[in-house]
DNA sequence: TATATTTGACCCGA
DNA sequence: TCGGGTCAAATATA
C-alpha cells in the first residue's frame, strides 16, 4: 500500500476523467430535462425544473470534485490529463451520436461501451497483457478489415460462473504498432476482485456489495446486462486511489503488478473514454445501472443495493481524497441502453441521504430529480 | 487433468 | 452479401 505505480496513476486518470465525461453528459441530459418538461408545460413544470437546477448543481459540484482531483493529480504526478476532443466541448457531436446510434443499433449486444488507449514500450506489448485487474478468457481474434492488425476478443473469465457479461476487444492501431485500442463492453457483474487490489484490501472488503449483486446476476438473466458495473473494482480502485492520493510521489512499480511486463516500462494510457454509442450519447436512455430490474422487485418502489449504498455515501461523505477519486462511481450510471429503461433516469438515486461536498448539502434521493 | 488459447465456422444486423 | 462478433472443437500449457 505504500508504493503507487505509474499504471494506477494513469488508471486513476483515466478513470477520473471518465468519471467526469459521465457526469457532464448527466449535465447535459438534465438540461434537456429541464428544457423539455418547461416547453411542455411552462405552468406545471416549476417543480420539474427546480429539481433540475439542483440536479444541475450536483452535476456542477461533481464535476468540480473530478476538476480538482484531476488537477492534484496532474501536479502531484505529472500526468498529463488530455481528453479526446469529442469530449472537449463537454457534449455529444450530433452528427456523431447519430453515427454512434446507429452503430449501437446493429449490435447484437447493446451494452455500454468505452475505449481506452493504451501504448507501450516498442517490442513490449502483448495486447494480452493490458491486463485491467480483471480476469479475461480470450475467445476469439479476428482480423478486421482495413486493420493492419488482427482484434483480439475477451470476455470475463467469470462469466460462466457468475454470469458477468463483461467483454473487451484488443485492437493494435495501425498508425502506431505501441498503441492498443481497448473496447470494453459491459460492466463487470462478478465478484472477482481486481488484480488491482492491494493485499491490505481483501476482497472480504468488498464483498458485500458483490454479493448483492451476485444475487441480482443470478437472478437475472444473463441477457439483461444489468450493468451493475464492478463495485469490486471500484472499490479496488478507491483503495488504489488512496494510495495514490497519500503516496503522490512514488513511482515505483505497484506491490501488484498487473502486467506481466516491467510496469515501470512506458505503459501509456491515453485514455479517453469514448463514446460508446450507449454510454455517452444517449443519455435520454440513461438510468442508473442499479436501477436494475432486478433490484425492484422488493414490490414497493426501487431499491438499490441497500449494501453499496452505505458504501457509496460513505464516499460522498467521507475524505475528499476519496472523494475525487470515485470516478467509478460513474460506471454505476454507465449504464443500461435499454430504451425501456429511460424514463427511470435520475428519477432515483441509490445514496439515500447522502453528503456532498459541503456538510450541509444533504441530498435525498427519490425526489431529486423527478 | 483442468484451464486457456487458437482458429475456422457460424450467426446476425445492416 | 458482407463484416463484425461469437461459438466451439482442437490444441497448448501448467
Amino acid at each position: 500500500m505504500e508504493n503507487i505505480g505509474e499504471w494506477e496513476q494513469k488508471n486513476l486518470k483515466n478513470e477520473l476523467l471518465r468519471g467526469k465525461e459521465l457526469a457532464r453528459q448527466l449535465q447535459i441530459y438534465l438540461n434537456v430535462r429541464q428544457s423539455s418538461s418547461m416547453a411542455a408545460s411552462s405552468s406545471s413544470s416549476s417543480s420539474s425544473s427546480s429539481s433540475n437546477g439542483g440536479g444541475e448543481l450536483l452535476v456542477k459540484k461533481i464535476l468540480s470534485s473530478y476538476e480538482k482531483a484531476l488537477s492534484l493529480l496532474s501536479s502531484s504526478t505529472g500526468i498529463q490529463i488530455s481528453e479526446s476532443p469529442s469530449t472537449l466541448n463537454g457534449s455529444p457531436r450530433s452528427e456523431d451520436s447519430d453515427h454512434d446510434q446507429r452503430n449501437a443499433s446493429r449490435k447484437r449486444n447493446i451494452l455500454p461501451t468505452w475505449t481506452q488507449k493504451f501504448q507501450v514500450s516498442p517490442g513490449m506489448a502483448l495486447e494480452g497483457s493490458l491486463d485491467d485487474g480483471f480476469c479475461w478468457r480470450k475467445y476469439g481474434q479476428k482480423g478486421i478489415l482495413g486493420a493492419k492488425h488482427p482484434r483480439g476478443y475477451y470476455r470475463c473469465t467469470h462469466r460462466n460462473v457468475q454470469g458477468c457479461l463483461a467483454t473487451k476487444q484488443v485492437q493494435r492501431c495501425d498508425d502506431d504498432p505501441t498503441v492498443f485500442e481497448i473496447t470494453y463492453r459491459g460492466n463487470h457483474t462478478c465478484s472477482q476482485v481486481s488484480n488491482l487490489t492491494p493485499p491490505s484490501a481483501t476482497p472480504d472488503q468488498f464483498q458485500q456489495p458483490n454479493s448483492s449483486i451476485d444475487s441480482l446476476v443470478q437472478s437475472h438473466p444473463p441477457d439483461q446486462n444489468q450493468q451493475t458495473s464492478p463495485p469490486d473494482a471500484l472499490l479496488n480502485s478507491w483503495a488504489s486511489l488512496k494510495v495514490i492520493t497519500e503516496n503522490l510521489d512514488t513511482t515505483h512499480e505497484p506491490t501488484f503488478p498487473p502486467f506481466s511486463y516491467d510496469p515501470t516500462s512506458n505503459y501509456e494510457a491515453a485514455n479517453h473514454v469514448k463514446s460508446a454509442s450507449t454510454v455517452d450519447v444517449n443519455f435520454a436512455e440513461f438510468s442508473p445501472s442499479f436501477i436494475s430490474p432486478t433490484t425492484t422487485t422488493s414490490g414497493s418502489g426501487l431499491r438499490y443495493f441497500p449494501a453499496s449504498s452505505s458504501v457509496l455515501s460513505e464516499g460522498f461523505v467521507g475524505h475528499q481524497n476519496l472523494q475525487a477519486n470515485k470516478p467509478e462511481l460513474s460506471e454505476i450510471f454507465s449504464s443500461p441502453t435499454s430504451a425501456v429503461n429511460s424514463q427511470t433516469l435520475g428519477l432515483e438515486f441509490p445514496f439515500g441521504e447522502v453528503e456532498l461536498m459541503e456538510p450541509s448539502f444533504t441530498f435525498h434521493n427519490t425526489n431529486f430529480f423527478s
